[in-house]
DNA sequence: ACCTATTGATAACC
DNA sequence: TGGTTATCAATAGGT
C-alpha cells in the first residue's frame, strides 16, 4: 500500500498562524467547534451560555442560549453591580452626562431658593407674592433708608404711569414696537 | 491480559445528564475545555473572544480576551446600537428615570419661559427686570384699566411705606417676627 | 467544502 | 475537586 493520503492533523504551536489562509481555516473550523461545544454543555448539562468571537478581521459571531439578552444583563448585572454610572457614561457619552448634571444642579439650586423664599414668607405671614418680589422683603422689615428708597422708586413709576395714561387718551402711540400703518 | 481497567470514553446521547454528580463532573471538564479552545483561537489566530457560562447551580464562569469591558462594550455596541435607553432603564430602574425625565422637564419648562420673557423685554427695550416681573408688562403695553387698577395698587402701597416710616420713627416695632427681649 | 491520519478532549472510574 | 485510561471527537494538512 502506498504512502498514507495526508499526513492528517499535526500538532501545532500554540502561537500565530502566520500563513493567512491557513489562519482563516483554521479560524472557521475551531469557531464552529467552540460553538458545538457550547451547545452541547447547553443540552447537557443544563446550562446559560454565552459566546462572542470577533474574527481576524474584526467580524463578530456569537452564541447564546437561552437568548442575548438573557445571558448579557445576567453577565453585567454579577459582574460590574457598582459601575452603572460609567455604563451610563459608556452609553449617552460624557458630553451628554455633563449637560444633564449641570441641569440637574441648576433645578436643584433653583427649587432650593423657592423652598427657602416660600418659607421665610410663610413664617412672616405670606403678602402678596409677586410685589414682594419685587420689593425684595415685607415691608415689616426695611429700615428707614430702603423706605426712603422704595418711595421715589415708586413715586418714578407713578409719574410714567401718569404720562401712559396721558398718552393713551390722547389716542398717541409710544411703542417701541413698530406697528402697522393702515 | 486481564480485563481493560476502564472503558474509556463512551459515546453519549446529546441530551440532559440526569444523574447529578455526572453532570456536575461532566460540566467542570467540559466548561474547562471551553476555556482552553477559547484562550487557542485567541493565540492561534488573533482573535478577541469572550465567554460566558452559568453553571447547573448558577455560578458564573467567564473567560475574556483582551478584556471583559473591551468585548463587552464592542459587542453591544455592534449588537444593540439603538437600545441605549432600555440599558438605562435596566441600570438605573424606571423609578430613578422617571424622577430624572419629570425634574428635566420642569427645567426645560422653566427655562423656556424665561427665555421667552428675556426675548420679550429685549424687544421692547428692557427696563428694570424686577419691576416689570411685578407689573407683568411693560407698562407701553397696558390699557388704561390696567394704568388705573396699578395706580390704586401703589398708591395702596405708598399708605404702606408711610405707615412703616411713621413707626420707624416712634421706634416702636410692629414686625410679626418676635424678638429677643434686652 | 470534503477527507483522513493524527492529536486533543473527555466519559467512566478511582 | 484531581488523576488515569480507553475511546470518541476535533481538526491540520491535503485535495
Amino acid at each position: 500500500m502506498a504512502s498514507k493520503r495526508t499526513r492528517g492533523r499535526q500538532k501545532i504551536e500554540m502561537k500565530k498562524i502566520e500563513k493567512e489562509d491557513d489562519m482563516y481555516a483554521s479560524f472557521s473550523k475551531r469557531r464552529n467547534g467552540i460553538f458545538k461545544k457550547a451547545s452541547e454543555i447547553c443540552t447537557t448539562c443544563k446550562t446559560d451560555i454565552g459566546v462572542i468571537i470577533f474574527s481576524p478581521t474584526g467580524k463578530p459571531h456569537s452564541f447564546f442560549h437561552p437568548t442575548v439578552d438573557k445571558v448579557v444583563n445576567r453577565f453585567l448585572k454579577i459582574n460590574q453591580p457598582t459601575s452603572y454610572a460609567d455604563r451610563l457614561v459608556d452609553a449617552l457619552g460624557q458630553d451628554r452626562i455633563d449637560k444633564l448634571n449641570h441641569r440637574l444642579d441648576e433645578l436643584e439650586a433653583q427649587k432650593e431658593i423657592e423652598e427657602e423664599r416660600a418659607k421665610k414668607l410663610d413664617e412672616l405671614g405670606a403678602p402678596p407674592h409677586d410685589m414682594f418680589d419685587w420689593l425684595g422683603m415685607p415691608i415689616e422689615q426695611m429700615d428707614m433708608e430702603m423706605v426712603t428708597n422704595l418711595q421715589s422708586t415708586i413715586a418714578n413709576l407713578l409719574g410714567q404711569l401718569e404720562e401712559h395714561a396721558k398718552e393713551l387718551k390722547n389716542g398717541a402711540s409710544s411703542s417701541h414696537v413698530p406697528t402697522r400703518g393702515f
